[in-house]
DNA sequence: AGTAGATATGATACAACATAACATAAATTA
DNA sequence: TAATTTATGTTATGTTGTATCATATCTACT
């Protein structure tokens, strides 16, 4: 999909929201949206300043990043400290839980939707040590069809 | 198990592995199993400064749980930068795949074993975007017994 | 249009987590 | 006891993230 229209798409998720979709946040998301793998805060503040004439605070990339997280539209992979676009993000599906696995090669992630009977298992088993899941989304690591056929 | 049990455990899978279990070494990875909580290097650098003459720096603590993490006895929780002790410290079971489920009321984190019927669902799930696993350790949150029954 | 409230960003400082690099000490082995 | 390996000391620095208070910009209402 073209990012013209993608930009779009994220733009009114946001103003259904009450957020507002500002020339920093359009800026900012796009850089993520073109990114091959997943950045960090302090990447995208980089990114953005080497880009245009007034200068941006890492302060300010994470609230915006905040932001985009509450809107559903970027991911955050703890265990990377990195971030990552929905890829969902042109369609217009209510999202559900989702993990990811990131190739420890190249080091590209992958949103995987969390089919029913994962979501199942994950639950039975926590159950049986006394728990309640309450936030499913994580990481796993592996090897992609690219860098498993190099190797 | 008594605790002293439990530190000669891990002194014996120290020397089966060729390495030392020195005085600062046991000393951490008592405060560790005591703790009800995962905690932070950070943390461990004060308690241990907190009981002893002799001082430890933060770098020295990372190299000592580093070591521990090597020789299986002590496993990192990546999502909260915080170190716990293995549970299986005491049993002799080859170590397997585990996860964690984290309470967000309390901090306590369980580990758990993973079962076939969920690696083999991981693995599907992975493989259907032309991933391979390698590395399926992750944490999950919830509320446990104690603390969903409060609210 | 003018103002009040909400939303977004600027700016500075600092906290928390982690590693690099080089030196010394202590234990093991030859 | 000398050489080698393992463990720790020391200092500096890199990376990630938050707190706080000020300013700007947008929105809605009178
Ligand atoms: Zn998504
Ligand atoms: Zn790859
Ligand atoms: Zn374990
Ligand atoms: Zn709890």
């Amino acid at each position: 999909m073209l990012i013209d229209n993608l930009l779009e798409h994220a733009a009114q998720k946001c103003q259904q929201a009450g957020g507002r979709f500002t020339d920093k946040r359009r800026n900012i998301l796009k850089n993520l949206i073109n990114a091959k793998s997943p950045l960090s805060a302090y990447d995208l503040t980089e990114l953005y300043n080497q880009n245009n004439d007034k200068k941006v605070q890492p302060m300010s990339v994470y609230r915006i990043l905040d932001f985009f997280i509450e809107m559903k539209l970027v991911h955050k992979l703890p265990t990377l400290n990195k971030y990552v676009v929905c890829s969902h993000l042109s369609c217009q599906h209510s999202h559900q839980d989702q993990y990811f696995v990131v190739c420890k090669s190249c080091g590209d992630a992958q949103e995987i939707s969390m089919n029913s009977k994962l979501t199942q298992e994950l639950n039975e088993s926590v159950s049986s040590v006394g728990f309640q899941l309450v936030d499913a989304q994580f990481e796993l690591f592996g090897l992609c069809k690219n860098c498993s056929n190099q190797s």
